[in-house]
DNA sequence: TATAACTTCCTTTTT
DNA sequence: GGAAGTTATA
């Protein structure tokens, strides 16, 4: 009974979870063979038989996500208490815990400010300007990203800035000016850490740099007793480092990966860490699984046609006991807009013809990059579907939200310049740039944090600065002093906001500064909420367990961190100092009672950091809304339903990216995330950084298409639902088949409300295709459809219907089916029980193969390719009829530039001109504008 | 010092 | 289509 789990486990899987615990452990597999499934039963395999505490347990997920959800699956495993004292988390959340934890073994403080992506490049770009002139003067420009990434990437191999120097000076780059690159570079590594270290913080090298330091101490690793790592092939060096420490007195390890999924060489991961533990752990055992559970054979055979094609990559097999279920679809639209509204559609007419058994939450679109998203967001509000963009992280990029969160790193660490200046003139306090600059050269002048600088100015026991800047700075420096209290006294994040937002008075500053205060003051409310939710969950209980800090200087350095400044300026003047609202008081009586290593406030910084994923969407976030995210975040997750539009060269692969496979890897990646029904699209133009370009299909769909003799990997034709299919559907997905009278009613629901329907026929592109699949369902379903879509006749449709009743025929000629036509016998080849496979004659009973390419409509003749040339002669012909008829081309084209909003048609509501509101990840209300100045739509 | 208005330059993925 | 940086003006 509590063994129950490992029933549900097939034979390898629990040869893998029952695997000895003391011999190392590599379980490789491909998607969906249950790896995360199985990395979870092996934890509670562990706990429950081989009876290792919890707390000895250290599991590394990839995301704060996957770290999440992981709980939550051994929660119903094990329980909720056991789950608890598992230490588990990304490497970095693990390092981050233990450093604040055992700062001084590695030399650190534990009230470090974790610095952001953005602060970096912040500090990096101040430092690159010193070296304008070197640059200009050897014809040579650098960029900020270059650097930061060149800086990681020596992170993460264990680099430091000597190192970097060094190897400048002896190995060089080829030419003299790639020497003077380097050269720079590690002075630029070099003045960012010192930077850092000033400003007592850590970015996220540095978390594992350190963590690496502080772990390869055996005190603090000698309470593990087992490391489990999922999505290994994503580890970097230093991480592997991390993991070989934690393991190193065990030496039991468990690892789960998949090389064709690796797609973090960017970030330096290595999949080259899988021999190299095979080295350092020689009894290591392999264990593979080749049973996929999650997709159906078809979407299994499509995914891996196209990572087969990397020629370096070690096969593998994998196979389903799932049927084939519908051919993945493949499709080619004009323009991004047309992408995304015939994405949205089908999303819709899905939903309508499952008769209820996909819900929004059931779908996702899958992006290259999140600036994709903006038409796809737009099409989904056309249509009223409600969508989340999972990209937590640009909350964090707000304006508002950053200026309350550098208040919050500035109680915490008076140290941290970089929130010193964002906030010293936020409200405005006649601090401009002159003033900062004084300031902050005074202070250095003096040793001290310009914090504790002004402080002292205010408390007038240093001279004030040129322009005058005392009474400025009193209601700053009081805010500060009366916050660093509050938070000391363990103040949950959300009340400390509260006080923080009331003590600077922000909402009347945002409505003086922000045209649009209203929602950057719902994001301050959100930020509340946020930390209120996250409070609960925040804690350092996994360290429970372990020794206090020895050395004797650990409590007192948190504990007097924030005051440390004040015992410099005892010794400098000899006087004992009062702290204002006697806050000294007040620490020293939180030194004897605190023994943990971390302020309510202090964990709720990090969290906000730390966890950019955002991920789940909070209770209300993801539920009944479709799903947007990039490929790269979708790692690990599944959906029924899977979208992957731009899939074109330039995108997959994207045009700067250094390493193709990885790229056909990543498209590999988001194919095998469905489980159902997969499209991949690609469109002929796109706007890409505000320029329109030609865009082709990826070559990695391409090759497929050109490499298989029949083209039976991709249709091009949208699947129609019947009821085997809904079957399959329902078995894959362990859900309950809809009642055909639910589907019969929900497509009719769906034709009335079509407002692009009159469009169909002559817009003639992939919207006639819903249409016609729609329609197919409903001829074939039975003529109590037929009759019903008559009864749901309203005026307002009549032209809609009309067309539809007797335009029949002409629906199917202008049916765009044919839409991307790879080769002609992608639609008369063999039948399967697939039934977008069938032959548009067959699905149309009564249609006599007059097909109509768009390339034809769309592309001029001659910039055809061969391919297309037989098929298009074929049909020629027909083209001119209808083009006689109702003239597609034209009518097509000249909606479509207004947005199928034509004067006369029953318009749908226009767009707002508002900025467009996202709920993000953890549902959280955002504007369009990020950081910057507020730029009002123009008209 | 603060703000408004203008120009330029981009493309990415994330802990 | 923006963000980041620069310049002009009160
Ligand atoms: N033995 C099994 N029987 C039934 N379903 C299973 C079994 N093993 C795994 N599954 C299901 O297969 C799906 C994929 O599992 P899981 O996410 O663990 O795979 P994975 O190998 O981690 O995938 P990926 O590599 O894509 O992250 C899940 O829905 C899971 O419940």
């Amino acid at each position: 009974m509590e063994d129950e789990y490992l029933q549900r486990l097939n034979a390898e899987q629990l040869k893998a979870v029952q695997h000895p615990h003391d011999v190392p452990l590599q379980i490789l597999a491909g998607p969906g063979s249950g790896k995360t499934k199985v990395l979870t039963s092996r934890i509670a395999y562990l706990i429950l038989h081989e009876h290792i505490q919890p707390q000895s347990i250290c599991a590394v997920t990839f995301t704060n996500k996957a770290a999440r959800e992981m709980k939550e699956r051994l929660t119903k495993l094990i329980g909720k208490s056991k789950v608890e004292e598992v230490k588990m988390g990304t490497f970095h959340a693990l390092c981050a815990l233990f450093l604040r934890r055992y700062p001084t073994r590695v030399g650190v403080k534990n009230n470090f400010t974790v610095c952001d992506a953005d602060e970096s490049k912040s500090i990096l770009k101040r430092l690159l300007n010193s070296y304008k002139d070197c640059l200009e003067d050897n014809h040579l420009s650098l960029d900020v990203r270059n650097v930061m990434s060149m800086i990681s990437k020596a992170k993460s191999r264990g680099q430091s800035p000597h190192d970097l120097a060094t190897r400048a000076k002896h190995f060089g780059g080829h030419t003299p000016t790639e020497n003077v690159i380097d050269r720079i570079i590690a002075e630029l590594y070099e003045s960012y850490e010192k930077f850092l270290r000033e400003n007592n913080s850590l970015d996220f090298d540095d978390l594992l740099v350190y963590g690496v330091k502080l772990f390869s101490q055996q005190q603090t690793t000698n309470w593990c007793r087992h490391v489990l790592v999922d999505e290994f092939q994503d580890t970097n060096t230093l991480q592997y480092e991390l993991m070989r420490h934690i393991a190193s007195s065990s030496r039991c390890v468990t690892i789960v990966g998949d090389p064709d999924q690796s797609i973090y060489g960017w970030r330096s991961a290595e999949v080259a860490n899988l021999a190299k533990m095979k080295l350092d752990f020689p009894a290591t055992v392999q264990i593979y699984l080749e049973q996929n559970y999650r997709s159906t054979a078809s979407i299994l055979r499509a995914s891996m046609t196209i990572v087969s094609q990397d020629q370096t990559r070690i096969p593998k097999t994998l196979h389903t006991s799932h049927p084939d279920g519908c051919i993945p679809v493949l499709r080619r639209f004009p323009s991004e807009q047309d992408e995304a509204t015939c994405i949205a559609r089908e999303i819709k007419r899905l939903s309508a013809s499952s008769g209820g058994m996909l819900g929004w939450e059931d779908f996702v679109i899958l992006l290259r990059m999140n600036s994709l998203s903006r038409s796809l967001e737009s099409a989904l509000r056309k249509e009223g579907i409600p969508c989340r963009v999972l990209k937590g992280q640009k909350f964090f990029e707000r304006l508002e939200i950053k200026d309350l969160l550098a208040y919050l790193q500035l109680v915490d660490n008076p140290e941290f310049v970089p929130a010193f200046e964002r906030v010293i003139n936020v409200p405005a306090r006649g601090i401009g740039d002159k003033t900062l600059g004084e300031i902050l050269r005074a202070a250095h002048a003096k040793q001290l944090s310009p914090l504790a600088f002004i402080e002292r100015i205010h408390d007038g026991r240093v001279p004030d600065v040129k322009p005058p800047v005392k009474r400025k700075i009193a209601s700053f420096v009081k805010a500060i002093r009366e916050l660093r209290v509050t938070a000391r006294q363990g103040t949950m994040p959300a009340d400390i906001i509260r006080k923080l937002i009331i003590l600077v008075e922000y909402e009347d500053h945002l409505k003086r500064t922000q045209p649009d205060a209203d929602t950057r003051w719902e994001n301050v409310m959100e930020l509340i909420n946020f930390a209120s939710e996250v409070q609960t969950e925040l804690n350092d209980y996994p360290l429970q367990d372990l020794p206090d800090e020895t050395t004797p200087t650990g409590d007192k350095d948190w504990d007097d961190m924030p005051d440390e400044t004040e015992v410099a300026e005892l010794d400098e003047e000899g006087i004992v100092e009062v702290k204002p609202n006697n806050s000294k008081t007040t620490a020293a009586q939180m030194a004897d009672t605190n023994l943990e290593a971390s302020t309510p406030l202090r964990l709720f910084l990090q969290a906000s950091l730390l966890s950019g994923d955002s991920g789940d969407g909070g209770e209300e976030g993801g539920k009944e809304k479709v799903t947007i995210s990039t490929c790269h975040s979708a790692k690990g997750l599944e959906w029924p339903v899977v979208f992957i539009p731009a899939v074109e060269e330039g995108t997959f692969p994207f045009a700067l990216s250094e390493d193709a496979n990885e790229e056909r890897r990543l498209l590999f990646v988001a194919c095998t995330r469905a489980q159902s029904l997969l499209y991949l699209s690609h469109c002929n133009k796109r706007l890409i950084a505000g320029k329109q370009m030609d865009r082709r299909l990826s070559t990695f769909v391409k090759a497929v298409i050109e490499d298989t003799p029949v083209c039976d990997i991709f249709a091009e034709e949208t699947p129609e639902l019947d009821r085997a299919h809904l079957e399959q559907m329902a078995a894959i997905l362990g859900r309950q088949t809809p009642n055909q009278d639910v589907v019969v009613q929900k497509l009719a629901e769906f034709y009335s409300t079509d407002r692009y329907h009159k469009f169909m026929p002559t817009s003639g592109n992939a919207l006639s295709t819903t249409f016609v699949a729609a329609d197919a369902v409903y001829r074939t379903d039975t003529d109590k459809a037929i009759q019903q879509r008559q009864v749901l006749n309203k005026p307002s449709n009549n032209q809609v219907l009309s067309k539809v009743t007797h335009g029949r025929q002409s629906t199917q000629q202008y049916s765009g089916r044919s839409l991307v036509r790879m080769k002609p016998t992608a639609v008369s080849g063999p039948h399967h029980d697939t039934s977008n496979r069938r032959p548009v004659a067959a699905l149309c009973p009564g249609h006599s193969k007059q097909l109509l390419p768009l390339q034809q409509v769309f592309q001029p003749a001659n910039e055809q390719s061969p391919r297309y040339s037989s098929l298009a002669a074929l049909t020629r012909g027909h083209l001119h009829d209808a083009s006689n008829a109702e003239d597609p081309r034209g009518t097509f084209l000249s909606s479509s530039k207004q947005g199928f909003d034509s004067p006369g048609t029953a318009a749908p509501p226009p767009a707002p001109s508002v900025p467009i509101k996202r709920r993000l990840g953890m549902g959280r209300m955002v504007t369009g504008y990020a950081n910057k100045k507020f730029r009002p739509p123009q008209s």
